[in-house]
DNA sequence: CAAACATTATTGAATGTTCAACTGAACGAG
DNA sequence: CTCGTTCAGTTGAACATTCAATAATGTTTG
């Protein structure tokens, strides 16, 4: 049982990782600046999303979360300054008594529908329209692949702070529905 | 002066979009989570890999927070508790009495050697073995812009807290010195 | 040279995030 | 029915990050 030899990455693949991590550091900074003149962190504004696309506009804690890969925790941390700003209410559940609905005001839509054609515009000055349409067409079967992996690791329940974000038993959210900018 | 119209998403972009988002939030996560066996974050092992690269293991601070998208604040705070674990120590700079060397420390290169295998295995695991060698170039390229549009923003001084981390006066870091995984 | 300004770095308070412990409700086996 | 377990969500303390203010040195300019 040898120790199998570390595989260094090659000079292209250290470029392209860096690349990415230079995205994965610099773009959620200038998209979060942008944001800001609406008040709104990208935490908000995907829970908005997620919220406005939903049947009667609400979301169990638990399924958001997942949505919105989040900790229940913060979720439930962030909940109650959403809350504190009239963006979205807490609602008891009634057919299980432990679950809470998330549900969006209309203040919520309001200040997302106010928002969403600035984000949009944020996303395409920073990232989309930047990029060929080879390019988006190339990343997105990439990242399909990456976010469907990454979703599937730990099902071991190896990471505790993980383990009550996966997929689990949602009801597979409507393909097709997925927005994630606009609201509707 | 009319509004311009916004220019929604189309169904591809919004995949592309969320895929993206998915990335973004995911990705970090589970890299921190497989450093922690270390006891090291992803802005740990940052830095130590931009000083142990650096001449003699040493980088002055408004360039580290520069290279490692971190800003200056972050990055006093995120020494303190660096060299409370012995990782750095900082020095002060003789030819600039207002200037500090961050400096790698003997326990802080021996660290990062332990976790660097690991480390790129976990980058390996999670994202670069799930990609085409099609993909990987198509990707390197689109973010390579992706980025440098990025430093380019905010020439203006549009942000405050960003306008420390630009690329200002680097002197371009030896191109192929690069390695933002294995330490050398 | 001195005044004004710019730059390097730090600090503390406010804010946000993580972690582990906890409550209360649902579920399943005996 | 009831015991033990799992599940939904909350809480508070510890920790990290941001923001604005500050100190100290360097640079420019009249």
């Amino acid at each position: 049982m040898n120790e199998p030899e570390t595989r260094w990455l090659s000079d292209e693949e250290q470029q392209m990782w860096r690349a990415s991590l230079g995205v994965l550091n610099l773009l959620p900074l200038y998209l979060e600046r942008d944001l800001q003149q609406h008040g709104l962190t990208m935490h908000d504004y995907e829970i908005l999303v997620r919220l406005s696309e939903a049947p009667e506009r609400r979301i169990r804690l638990t399924e958001l979360a997942g949505l919105s890969h989040q900790s229940k925790s913060r979720l439930s941390h962030q909940m109650t300054r959403m809350e504190n700003a009239g963006l979205v209410v807490r609602e008891s559940c009634d057919s299980d008594r432990r679950g809470q609905w998330a549900v969006l005001t209309d203040a919520g839509w309001d200040r997302l529908v106010k928002a969403a054609p600035d984000h949009v515009e944020s996303v395409r000055r920073h990232y989309l329209d930047l990029l060929t349409d080879e390019q988006k067409r190339a990343i997105l079967e990439a990242f399909a692949d990456v976010v469907e992996h990454l979703r599937g690791v730990d099902n071991g329940a190896t990471c505790p702070s993980l383990a009550g974000e996966r997929a689990g038993a949602r009801p597979k959210p409507r393909p097709g529905t997925a927005e994630a900018v606009a609201p509707r």
